[in-house]
RNA sequence: GCCGGCGUAGCUCAGCGGUAGAGCAGCUCAUUCGUAAUGAGCAGGUCAUCGGUUCAAAUCCGAUCGCCGGCUCCA
């Protein structure tokens, strides 16, 4: 009989006759957990014979890839959970995602939490049951009849997007579901399921179109895996930084106030104050000029940049005072231009570099707004370098340079979006160009996104994940050749004629909010001590020690530190306790035998009681632990 | 904005048709204490708002507002 060689990853090679399943080559193994395997790089079921010389990869939960088939199998079940509880329920889509799977129904009402609960009782008998998973292949025009038949309009759909004929389902337990595949070789793989939330989702991600019930879980080969998973979610919610904020004092949503426009208390402002100057300073440093504008705007500003026809449904509506229309500014940018505007530039002074911690105000559908990530009140740590042609790329590169890793977005445009995006095919390519240019230059990897540009240019975005596992944008650099040319910008040059400058808009630290509800997950709270609101608490351990306590305070206060003293009548184990709750770095227990010897008892929030030391020992090490700002 | 869930004291929550409760926080008094909660007392609520059902509504129903999880959108 003829043979195949087959080739594994540690190396080994072996021959097979034709035909021969991966099952059949697992199975000679001693491991019980392979799943799946990719052939060529290509997944596929166990089932799947093999015809031909290949390179064989085991999956397992373990990896990736198994990860995701694993899951995918899980949504089937789900799917088949809900057909048989609810069988007038039209299937969509169900795929892996990164933590779990998700399966998309229309049933003709939502799904109840008692719904939820019933369908995962089903899902977790069906895999008791243990049945075969088979890939069978379909022939279009039968395909298109059953989903006639049964209604299925949203799998009739999706089958018009696929130009295969047959098709491939996969059928398990009298179930079957249009699939590319691979799956588990049986459903009795699926140990230990939990169905996380319910929510609407629209067909296609379409907000024009039908809106469908979503379903969300996750599963895991053994229990203590799926409990280990349910614990590190409730982790994370003590990590929240909207929970965190109310804890620890920070800031506070009020509904008198408004959506969306979060009040800084004393301590979440003292946090933001000390972001802002390290901000400023470092930036002057780097040759920003950093500059002040007005929230308000003439209207007339927005309708020049292009804002008014691309970015109105983010804006307030206009209010009228005498002859002027004015609107709260959604960016900065128009502002810079007109200072930019202000004077003439020669070739020598650019590339001109204009700063602000500027506050914005942007209609966010009320759906959206989270905390402090995502309000309708922000200060953005924003600059518009104004720049020639030639200069383009370094001041991209040396912008992009000062980000910390994390993962990189380019953001273009969706051409066929006239609406969202300004129409100038040239001006387009131009900049993706430069953009793409200056990050292979960097050899930085990154993923593109269409649609996701800025009306007016291209842009890099720097995503980090929240704490819950979404990511955010935090930083933003855009290349813009449309808005010079909108404000009609000039330069002269070498040959004393005008030219156009480039522009490249960023914003490094995000907004200040977004920047403090990253920083408050990122420390759970306990800030390092160069941004901590209170530094040092002092704690008395009897009243007649308060006025030493006072003292100790004044003379930290004196170099800079951020001291508190708390002067109740507690007990020093409720002070300390107190003090470790709202997460101060330092606690200064003071006695009499501080108050004679001129020291204090130092307790740190990460490592307890660290015995006394002088005050000035003290003041000097704290001194020189902020200037570090670790 | 859309789908669903949830709104009870400053915070965390119980009560789920018979007239509002706990713990923590606050205040007062006593205690003055050495490294994560001293004790006692007091005060605090139009049970989000408005309307309905009922002899009776925090509790059931509806609308509105807000928050939470998703969708869409985004710094």
């Amino acid at each position: 009989m003829e043979q195949v060689a087959v080739t594994f990853t540690d190396g080994s090679a072996r021959r097979y006759p034709r035909g021969t399943t991966l099952a059949a080559i697992a199975a000679e193994t001693d491991r019980r957990d392979i799943l799946a395997a990719r052939v060529d790089g290509v997944p596929r079921d166990l089932a799947a014979p093999l015809e031909r010389d290949a390179a064989v990869e085991w999956l397992t939960f373990g990896d990736p890839g198994g990860k995701e088939i694993y899951w995918h199998s899980t949504a089937h079940l789900l799917a088949q959970a809900v057909r048989e509880l609810f069988p007038d329920a039209k299937l969509a889509i169900g795929p892996p995602i990164e933590d779990g799977f998700y399966y998309d129904f229309d049933i003709g009402r939502p799904f109840t939490p008692e719904d939820l609960e019933a369908i995962e009782a089903r899902m977790r008998e069906l895999a008791k049951r243990n049945e075969p998973i088979e890939r069978i292949a379909v022939r279009r025009n039968e395909a298109i009849r059953a989903f006639q038949s049964g209604g299925e309009k949203y799998k009739a759909e999706l089958l018009e997007g696929i130009p295969d004929d047959p098709v491939s389902f996969y059928r398990q337990d009298g179930f079957q579901d249009m699939c590319r595949g691979p799956h588990l070789p049986s459903t009795g793989w699926i140990k230990a399921v939990k169905l996380l939330s319910t929510s609407g989702a629209y067909w296609r991600g379409d907000e024009h179109r039908e809106m469908l019930q979503r379903i969300y879980g996750i599963s895991f080969p053994t229990r203590e895996e799926l409990d280990a998973y349910l614990a590190r979610l409730e982790e994370a919610k003590r990590r929240d930084h909207r929970k965190l904020g109310r804890e620890l004092h920070l800031f506070a949503s009020v509904e008198e106030v408004g959506q969306g426009l979060p009040l800084w208390l004393p301590r979440g402002a003292t946090v933001r104050r000390v972001l802002e100057r390290y901000i400023i300073d470092l930036e002057e440093g780097l040759g920003y000029y950093h500059v002040h504008t007005p929230d308000l705007a003439n209207t007339q500003l927005y309708k020049i940049s292009g804002h008014w026809d691309h970015y109105r449904e983010n804006m307030y509506p206009p209010m009228k005072v005498d002859n002027e229309e004015l609107v709260l500014r959604p960016m900065n940018c128009p502002h810079h231009i007109m200072i930019y505007k202000n004077q003439q530039h020669s070739y020598r002074d650019l590339p001109v570099r204009i700063a602000e911690l500027g506050n914005m105000y942007r209609y966010e559908r009320s759906g959206v707004l989270s905390g402090l990530a995502r309000v309708r009140g922000m200060t953005l740590n924003d600059a518009h370098i104004f720049c020639r042609p030639d200069q383009l790329t370094d001041e991209f590169m040396s912008v992009v340079r000062g980000f910390r890793e994390y993962w990189y977005r380019v953001s273009l445009r969706d051409p066929a979006d006239r609406a969202k995006f300004v129409q100038n095919d040239a001006m387009w390519d131009l900049a993706e160009q430069k953009l793409r240019e200056a990050m292979t230059a960097l050899g930085l990897r990154f993923v593109e996104a269409k649609g996701e540009a800025s009306f007016y240019g291209p842009k890099l975005d720097v995503q980090v994940p929240n704490v819950m596992g979404k990511d955010e944008t935090i930083s933003t650099v855009q290349i813009d050749f449309y808005l010079p040319e909108r404000f009609g910008l000039e330069y002269i040059g070498e040959d004393s004629q005008p030219h156009r400058p480039v522009m490249i808009h960023r914003g490094v630290i995000s907004t200040l909010e977004r920047m403090m509800a990253f920083l408050i997950e990122l420390y759970a709270g306990a800030f390092p001590l160069w941004l901590a609101p209170e530094q040092v608490r002092v704690l008395p351990i009897a009243d007649r020690h308060l006025a030493y306590a006072r003292r100790v305070q004044e003379a930290l206060r004196g170099a800079g530190v951020r001291a508190g003293v708390d002067a109740s009548s507690e007990r020093t184990g409720h002070k300390i306790r107190e003090a470790q709750l709202m997460k101060v770095p330092y606690m200064l227990v003071v006695g009499n035998r501080e108050e004679e010897q001129e020291t204090v008892a130092v307790r740190s929030r990460g490592g307890g009681d660290e015995g006394a030391v002088p005050l000035a020992a003290l003041t000097d090490r704290l001194v020189t632990e902020i200037a570090s700002r670790r």
